[in-house]
DNA sequence: TCTGGGGTCCTAGGACCC
DNA sequence: TCTGGGGTCCTAGGACCC
């Protein structure tokens, strides 16, 4: 058995805990640069506010009915997402953290009253949290993804249900869109209601041979999950990433090179950051920039350059070297940018770096020694104290005109009681 | 005026081998 | 005129997730 928990529109549920007056009203969150609404409170979701919505496009709806909006704070809610998940922690032998804010749990080996169970894991969240967090507990991920969302939907299931028996499945699946179903998309649904399979209950009713020649291996492992057997592994070890991005889109466009430099080397420096996090190494670095798709009084274009270094590296100084030099042979003027980013790949274990023959081992050495400091500097007296020249004053620049206080990350932020 | 960011897996098809 | 059979590796692009 496996349990998906859920947490509940969840960057406003992080706002909402230190806000609890905005319980009860519309609230949405926007992303970077306040550009899309990108979590929403029930009451938002009930005035037409879609997922993805662009802020100025929803305006009137949130001026006319007083939507509290408020601007990402993701050190708040990953902060509130390590709290989530040391709750969970604690009612399965492991647990696969599969997003921000949802999370597997292997219940193998765990014998209770699954439907109590799911229940209590909601309301022991709640209590530690303050965080609503909907739990579903079925014998495949993608039924239990399926029970967390009928938890939310209906709040008489107290957060937590247990859906296993036959007749159950099939009175939830024939009620519920397939285009809901985790693991088929966009392309997918669109094939599907051209032949008239519009729920869950009709997709698995397909003949496996079918589903797999439409919808290849892994809309068959969907069929089959569905069908009650458990075929998407759990994976509670964490993977270093095989590629690490960093990209933003800028607030005001950007039209010189030294601006975008700029920017391209602090992108390079937080993607260094991930690498070294894992403690991987990279052999490529690929810069990209574009300019604003939704223009058509401006020139359109984009941009990338792939640098390949003569050895995989995890220092600071060669990869914002390469990020730079990468940037410089993509760069073409005339053009206003309006979102750039830095890719890394080829990425391998810092443990298995081969000595190059041709590489000077000193120097090599001294780097690590000073990439070293600056990770050390970083913990100790926070990001961006010590910084290279040309990442200007090491910061990505962005609009985010109505963040809250870094309440559980900042003590300067900490609330204050009366 | 204003439109997010970061990943993985799978398949088809090309290039190459004998 | 007629153009084999079997395999590996790599990459681009599609599809999906949050």
């Amino acid at each position: 058995m496996y349990a998906l928990a859920d947490c509940n529109n969840f960057f406003v549920s992080c706002e909402r805990v230190f806000r609890p007056d905005l319980n009860g009203k519309p609230v949405i969150v926007l992303s970077n640069n306040d550009g899309c609404a990108v979590s929403r409170s029930n009451e938002a979701k009930a005035l037409g506010i879609k997922m993805g919505d662009p802020f100025f496009k929803i305006r009137p709806i949130v001026e006319r009915n007083g939507v509290a909006v408020f601007s990402s704070n993701f050190p708040l809610y990953g902060d509130m997402s390590r709290r989530v998940q040391e709750v969970l922690a604690e009612f399965a032998p492991a647990v696969e953290v599969y997003s921000i804010d949802e999370a597997f749990l292997d219940l193998s080996g765990v014998e209770v009253d699954f439907d109590a169970y799911a229940k209590k894991i909601s309301a022991e969240c709640w209590r530690r949290t303050s965080i609503p967090v909907s739990v579903g507990i079925a014998p495949s991920k993608t039924l239990a993804k399926i029970a967390s969302k009928l938890c939310k939907k209906y709040p008489a299931l107290h957060g937590g249900c247990y859906m296993y028996k036959k007749a159950d499945v099939e009175k939830v699946l024939r009620g519920f869109p397939v285009e809901d179903v985790w693991g088929i998309g966009r392309r997918s649904v669109k094939k599907l209601v051209s032949m008239g399979i519009r729920t869950a209950w009709d997709y698995t009713q397909l003949s496996p041979l079918q589903v797999q020649k439409m919808f290849h291996l892994p809309g068959y492992r969907t069929w089959r999950e569905l069908h009650g057997d458990t075929c998407i592994g759990f994976e509670d070890v964490i993977e270093p990433k095989q590629s690490i991005c960093v990209s933003r889109s800028f607030a005001h466009e950007i039209s010189a090179l030294a601006d975008l430099s700029q920017q391209v080397a602090n992108f390079a420096y937080s993607a260094a950051e991930k690498l070294r996090r894992q403690k991987s190494v990279c052999q490529e670095i690929a810069v990209f920039a574009f300019t604003n798709r939704f223009r058509d009084d401006a020139p359109q274009t984009f941009g990338s350059h792939l640098t390949v270094l003569p050895q995989p590296s995890d220092d600071y100084r060669a990869i914002i070297g390469a990020a730079l030099n990468a940037c410089q042979s993509m760069w073409r003027g005339g053009y206003a940018y309006k979102k750039a980013g830095v890719w890394l790949s080829r990425i391998g274990q810092a443990s298995d770096q081969v000595a190059s023959l041709f590489e000077d081992q000193d120097a090599l050495e001294r780097s690590e020694r000073l990439s070293r400091a600056l990770d050390d500097i970083s913990s100790a007296y926070g990001r961006g104290t010590v910084r290279f020249g040309n990442q200007g004053d090491g910061r990505i620049r962005s609009w985010s005109e109505r963040q809250s206080p870094h309440y559980t990350t900042l003590w300067s932020d900490i609330p204050k009681v009366r």
